[in-house]
RNA sequence: GGGCAUUUAGCUCAGUUGGUUAGAGCGCUACAUUGACAUUGUAGAGGUCACAGAUUCGAAUUCUGUAUUGCCCA
């Protein structure tokens, strides 16, 4: 028991380490464990009171036994798998007939010692001569009855089916169905008992081997195959699971999941991503009654007391003095001590404890002063594979003990797996070491690796690379801080246009982003909010911004356009803080001078949207344009970024007029004109309707521009077959919205007119 | 066997009510280097939207069937 504590104390204090250093924003003075004294007491009484309402009670059941592990599983613990084993033929003597014999199919030989009926099916002309008749066990000579029962598949083996109910499920209903006598033949470690007879104390899958030895020799053996079948293993230790009957504790759970059905299905509760609510409706209106016992020596003893043999000598109490009050007035045996009773070695499944964390995380069984403050709580994030042992029964209890949801989200994030896809776990050890990687990449690098595989719902396949570039990106950020560090501002320095309308810009971009950020967060799509963020600041604000007011080298920087940037930056921090919280939390330190705590980061409010200017965002898309392909024909022509270029435009459709002295700081051009006819002698380009030139200063590689001009005639002309394909069927003409039919006329028309320039292009180069 | 999902670029994923020749990040290829950043920059290649049918002027998107992978239940 103590190291039992050591381990807890250890691990839980390591996960929680972990999780700090990670910078996960929680009240750290109040960590709760569902062992502390206070937890556990609600637990008791949780226990007590449903047993009083009569919601729990004690039966027989069959249940998935886990031999090695020498306890009780529930449904959600085993897990079923295709595994290859034989299916052996096996003939059984009819009693008092002379040399007549049925042959059932079993994969489970060593089980005929717990027999007690064959079944064939009512309408089975085969074998209805055998109705009413008795069979002869193998090896025994047991008598059995031969019962008819529909639920046997007259297609599957023989038609006849050997039923042993203390081994199988199925048989397991059907005698009891029939009043079958019930012959359990393993001991509780999966070796034989006393009514396996010869075989008793080998191991059951010894003894299969034994019996199929055995049935052979004495002539039983009609055939075996090879056969694939599903086997139940147990999750933690592989053993294959004994169906056993047992003495269980059960929380009946029809009423009680009710309303935990009802309010996610009416959106009380948001599942996110909503996908998720079809496999809990599933499961919820086809809920099984809840096994709340388990034979482990570590979790909260079931607080029942034993005074006797009988099946209900025993009392449900909180304390033990309690348990003999009620004792002696159950039994009426007023002389019973405490040291008549006996305490139900079982524990309770840790569900059981952990499905009142919203409620009593808060003492809230007890107590309302907090959890009447806190209760429902907003969001809940976990796994969706402990939807249905820790979600589902949270709500349960939430509706049963405070009559309200306990939480308003469920996020459901996805199952960690390595390259290979295999689910990361303790026993494969192939989780990677949460304190070395962020030694590696830092905190924030793995924050933002781990966010950016985060779609709501699916698995994360986690790679090292993904921190890495979260790293990079850390990166990246600090750089762009040291950049707006190193300028020199001299308040006499004048504003340039293009700072100025480069300004206008950013603000307008984080406005839009805000705007996205907002839509994203709602829907709990993180990764999507970390990308679009993360583009806000490498793509708008790095490689554009930044670039665009940079100044010249050596030259010093305007106040207006330095307070912009500070403040952008802050937005940026802002926006950031979520994924980055250490970085961010730094830079906003240096940015400004902050005096006190209160003006910390991690607490400054969310961003105002600043507003935007649409049209300036319009026309920096066709800008960018005419950027890249400056850049191109520079490089083509090995035409270096310092030698200053002129560019003649003839201004089209949405030519990005705003942004001139942008392009005029950005591209180094010496002039910008607007140019009447065909500029002679020039490299040109088409953004949109808009035709660029710019005349040769150094030699060109004609025939390169004539094979780039014709790769964009080609597209063009394919872009307008798939248009012209469209507009020349009437039925589109006459069917398709208005609007839709006017767009594709005005892209037809852009197309021809960016194809004549081309044209005249190519006939320039010769 | 039943139910629910999934299938879009090499990888991980977006793609709202059907309407630009389907997008992003990473990766890949080529080129670049004194001036925030090679943990970088610029450019480029890369997809028969699993398959087959149906509905529609028009389908990645709707319907049917098949296959695929996964989860749940038996």
């Amino acid at each position: 028991m103590e190291h039992a504590w050591d381990w807890t104390h250890e691990h839980g204090g390591v996960i929680l380490e972990q999780l700090k250093k990670l910078g996960a924003s929680c009240d750290w003075e109040r960590t709760r464990f569902t062992m502390d004294e206070k937890y556990y007491d609600g637990v008791v009484d949780t226990f007590i009171d449903l047993f009083n309402k009569g919601l729990i009670y004690r039966g027989v059941r069959m249940v998935h036994w886990d031999p090695i592990a020498q306890t009780a599983l529930s449904d959600e613990e085993v897990i079923h798998k295709e595994e290859n084993g034989q299916l052996y033929y096996v003939r059984y003597a009819v009693a008092d007939a002379s040399d007549k014999w049925l042959t059932i199919a079993t994969t489970r030989p060593e089980t005929i010692m717990g027999d007690t009926a064959i079944c064939v099916h009512p309408d089975d002309e085969r074998f209805s001569h055998l109705h009413g008749k008795e069979a002869l066990v193998p090896l025994s000579n047991r008598r059995i009855p031969i019962i008819t029962d529909d639920y046997v598949d007259r297609e599957f083996g023989t038609g006849c089916l050997k039923v042993t109910p203390a081994h199988d499920v199925n048989d397991y209903d059907l005698g009891k169905k029939h009043s079958l006598e019930t012959i359990d033949i393993f001991n509780a470690d999966g070796t034989v008992n006393a009514q396996g007879g010869t075989y008793e104390s080998m191991d059951r899958f010894d003894a299969r081997k034994a019996i199929v030895k055995d049935l052979e020799s004495h002539g039983h053996m009609v055939k075996s195959e090879d056969y694939t079948n599903k086997v139940g293993r147990s999750e933690r230790t592989d053993a294959v699971i004994e169906p056993r009957l047992s003495l269980q504790w059960f929380l009946s759970m029809k009423e009680l999941s009710k309303p935990a059905l009802e309010h996610v299905m009416d959106g009380t509760i948001a599942f996110h991503p909503p996908k998720f609510k079809n496999s809990y409706r599933h499961w919820m209106e086809n809920v099984k009654d809840w096994c709340v016992s388990r034979q482990l020596w570590w979790g909260h003893r079931i607080p029942a007391w034993f005074y006797g043999e009988e099946e209900d000598a025993f009392v449900v109490a909180k304390t033990e003095a309690e348990a003999v009050e009620a004792a002696r007035v159950k039994s009426g045996r007023s002389e019973l001590t405490a040291l008549d009773l006996k305490q139900d070695e079982d524990v309770m499944d840790t569900w059981f404890s952990s499905w009142l964390w919203p409620i009593q995380v808060f003492d809230g069984l007890k107590s309302e002063e907090e959890v009447s403050y806190y209760y429902p709580t907003a969001d809940l994030v976990t796994a969706p594979e402990i939807m249905f042992f820790w979600v589902a029964r949270m709500i349960i209890a939430g509706y049963e003990y405070r009559g309200q949801e306990p939480f308003k989200n469920v996020y459901y994030t996805g199952i960690v797996r390595d390259k290979q896809g295999r689910k990361m776990s303790k026993s494969l050890g192939n989780s990677p070491d949460p304190i070395t990687l962020m030694e590696q990449f830092g905190a924030d690098g793995v924050r933002v690796g781990m966010l950016l595989t985060s779609p709501a719902g699916n698995d994360l396949p986690f790679d090292e690379k993904l921190c890495e570039q979260g790293r990079n990106f850390a990166n990246k950020i600090w750089n762009a801080f040291r950049l707006t560090q190193s300028w020199e501002v001299n308040a006499d320095q004048p504003q340039p246009v293009s700072s100025a309308t480069s300004i206008l810009w950013m603000r307008s971009r984080i406005d839009e982003v805000l705007t996205d950020l907002e839509g994203q967060f709602a829907e709990f799509r993180l990764s999507e909010a970390l990308m679009a963020s993360y583009r806000l600041v490498w793509d708008d604000f790095c490689s554009w911004y930044l670039e665009l007011i940079k100044p010249v080298y050596g030259q010093p920087m305007d106040p207006i356009t330095y307070d912009a940037t500070v403040v952008f930056f802050e937005d940026i921090l802002k926006i950031l803080h979520p994924f980055m919280p250490f970085q961010t939390e730094e830079i906003w330190h240096w940015i400004r001078e902050r005096k006190s705590p209160e003006e910390a980061l991690c607490i400054a409010p969310w961003p105002d949207a600043p507003g935007r200017d649409d049209s300036l965002l319009a026309q920096f898309e066709p800008f960018k344009q005419v950027v890249s392909e400056i850049r191109t024909m520079r490089k083509e022509n090995q035409i270096p970024q310092k030698e200053s270029l002129a560019l003649h435009v003839q201004p089209g459709d949405g030519y990005p007029v705003a942004l001139e002295s942008a392009l005029i700081k950005l591209c180094n051009l010496s002039e910008l004109n607007q140019a009447e006819g065909k500029v002679a002698n020039s490299f040109g380009f088409v953004v949109g309707t808009s035709s660029y030139f710019i005349p040769f200063g150094t030699a060109v590689d004609v025939e390169a521009e004539k094979a780039k001009i014709q790769k964009e005639m080609d597209y063009i002309e394919g872009f307008l077959k798939s248009i012209l394909g469209k507009l020349s069927n009437e039925r589109f003409v006459s069917s398709a919205p208005e609007q839709v039919v006017a767009m594709e006329r005005k892209k037809q028309s852009d197309a021809l007119a960016k194809l004549d320039i081309l044209k005249s292009k190519m006939s320039d180069l010769g």
